[in-house]
DNA sequence: ATCATATTTGGAACCGTTTCCAATATCAAA
DNA sequence: TTTGATATTGGAAACGGTTCCAAATATGAT
């Protein structure tokens, strides 16, 4: 590995010199010739870390995210790291557990490592803590809306996807719907219990939820309370999943309880993973636009830096329906279970 | 944020003692006692930066995968993040797009951000390339095996993960076997494919394959080449599909052709990747160790670090048959196709 | 107390870059 | 030419640590 010193005896110019040419400064033309010849047969690098040590920027964001797996992060990652890959900076991930230990660690670790601005996806960190790391370090945040950070926030209209997901099943004339909302310390899943909610109450002749059972957003959790609404015998026709690793578990539990999809019950789920599509019955859900998220996000943050971010904040993100076969009228179930 | 130069001034002690309470050389207790207390008050955090620059360490691996998204890699980083997470080092990944201009462009990527150690998952680079590659900079070699490089290899063992598979539809009574193969410009096809035949000649009467049709290891490979393979007119019970994306759309061109799994044919996958449960008919598949893979990697890496890896070759790690509902006893199926 | 030896400490060079400041070269106008 | 302004260059001090070497101090045996 040669070193800048190398390059400038090599060109026979300073040290200097050669950092000018590498980022721009004022240099004659003669000698930028020099020096990029001496660069090129030295095929020289320039060392990151002492770039980083001398300008106290490292080129690098910090990304918390729940979990390094999983379709949704995935998706997630790939964007955002494209946007920033492109911008010859570095994206370091770490993980947050979902958990408020597990958040801030993940944050203590990225600032250690010197990031440049940090892309959050944190759900256990109170609003005012986010704002008080904002005066220290830029932030982007993923999922969530905070007032006071408007122009760095990114994130889904909740409601509207539930009140899609809901008027969906009550036009196609169902009049008994369960939801199964994610865990109700998270502000989204709120959200999704809202959109609910208005959904039902918008009516002409508003109806009542048939009942709201909590999961964890995992499969098994969407199993676990399904198999808890049918042993308390709720009476539904029409099943909305707060997401759809649920909405698997959700159609495992009525299967077992032999009753058809969409048949018997209806079901609909959030998010729009990858195996969405390929569940049977292909599964009717709300599409999370994700990889809009990370490119957005990845985006604010590039701004951040500049300096070139306008703090007006942004319209949140649109949830589309996906219409598929899990979600059928209501009057066609040949078997009206209810 | 403080300096060591703070540390120092504060405990009364020249900056190297500082150095040296940090990276435990020889102090008396005393003094460290002195030097613990300044860096508590002055919450002070060594500049990672200046001490990588200084010691031509950086406490970074770099791993190159195929994608960021997709359950295969996702849990292949997961599991090796946690472990190097443990021992306080940073993971950052690159993403090679299994492509060869791509995957060399991450690795001068991560060199250039002079990771310590390489982790790789790269299927288009020679082994020649990979193993002058070493002689630079670590590496630990993902799902491949290099017997100039055996003790940095952990790998599956393919050809028998398609044995396992292939036996497994002849036990169940299976005469006419189709095999739906990766790209086979990539290694883990061919020993796919190699165990797929093998199973097969090890019969007392040798089967023939019904059919061998190459996809590209997605769900649309998949769809269309068993298009293609009903087009043409190929006779077969059972489909074994070299992994699982595929597998799913293998199955749903069977459906649109009106053949019913696993009534009219079997299907086998590999990977056992996380949706494979849940598909209709639940997967029957080859189980893929992908996390204890990514812990192993990152265990050889840390080895690598220390210096205390012997350079013995590890065994492959072993598939394991993973049997669920896709895949019945040829008589049993009510509607002999064939 | 003395000496030899082992342990602790301080000082300074170094890692590879950027950047500030002063010095020099260039050039047009007087 | 000289002058002044401007463009280009070199030198040296940062950035925040580690590490080598030599000096200072402590330890223990005689």
């Amino acid at each position: 590995m040669s070193t800048i010193k190398q390059v400038a005896s090599q060109a026979g110019v300073a040290q200097s010199t050669v950092s000018r040419v590498l980022n721009g400064g004022s240099v004659s033309k003669r000698t930028q010739e020099r020096v990029l010849h001496a660069i090129e047969t030295l095929n020289f690098k320039p060392n990151t870390l002492a770039r980083s040590l001398a300008t106290n920027r490292t080129g690098t964001f910090g990304m918390v995210v729940g979990d390094l797996a999983g379709p949704f992060f995935g998706s997630l990652m790939q964007e955002a790291e494209a946007v920033i890959r492109q911008h010859d900076k570095l994206l370091i991930i770490a993980r947050g557990n979902s958990r408020a230990t597990g958040e801030r660690e993940a944050i203590e670790y990225l600032r250690e490592k010197r990031c440049d601005v940090l892309l959050l996806q944190v759900d256990e960190l109170t609003d005012a803590e986010l704002i008080a790391l904002s005066k220290d370090i830029p932030i982007v945040v993923m999922n969530r809306h905070i007032p006071e950070l408007a122009g760095q926030c990114v994130y889904l209209d909740n409601q509207l996807g539930a009140e899609l997901a809901t008027s969906l099943l009550i036009e196609r004339g169902h009049r008994h719907i369960a939801h199964l909302s994610g865990p109700m310390t998270r502000r989204d899943s709120q959200q999704r219990v809202a959109g609910f909610h208005a959904a039902l109450a918008r009516q002409p002749h508003p109806l009542e939820p048939a009942a709201i059972v909590e999961g964890d957003y995992q499969v098994e959790g969407g199993y676990a309370a399904t198999c808890k609404l049918l042993a308390d015998g709720v009476r539904f026709s029409a099943l909305f999943s707060a997401n759809d690793n649920m909405a698997i578990g959700a159609i495992e539990a009525l299967r077992e309880h032999n009753l058809r999809v969409p048949d018997d019950v209806s079901v609909i789920g959030f998010d729009d993973v990858f195996f969405a599509r390929h569940l049977t019955p292909k599964l009717t859900t709300i599409e999370y636009p994700v990889a809009e998220l990370g490119r957005i996000a990845a985006e604010r943050a590039l701004k951040l830096m500049d300096g070139t971010l306008e703090p007006t904040g942004l319209a949140p993100l649109a949830p589309r329906l996906i219409t598929r076969e899990s979600v059928i009228n209501h009057q066609d179930a040949d078997d009206t279970h209810i």
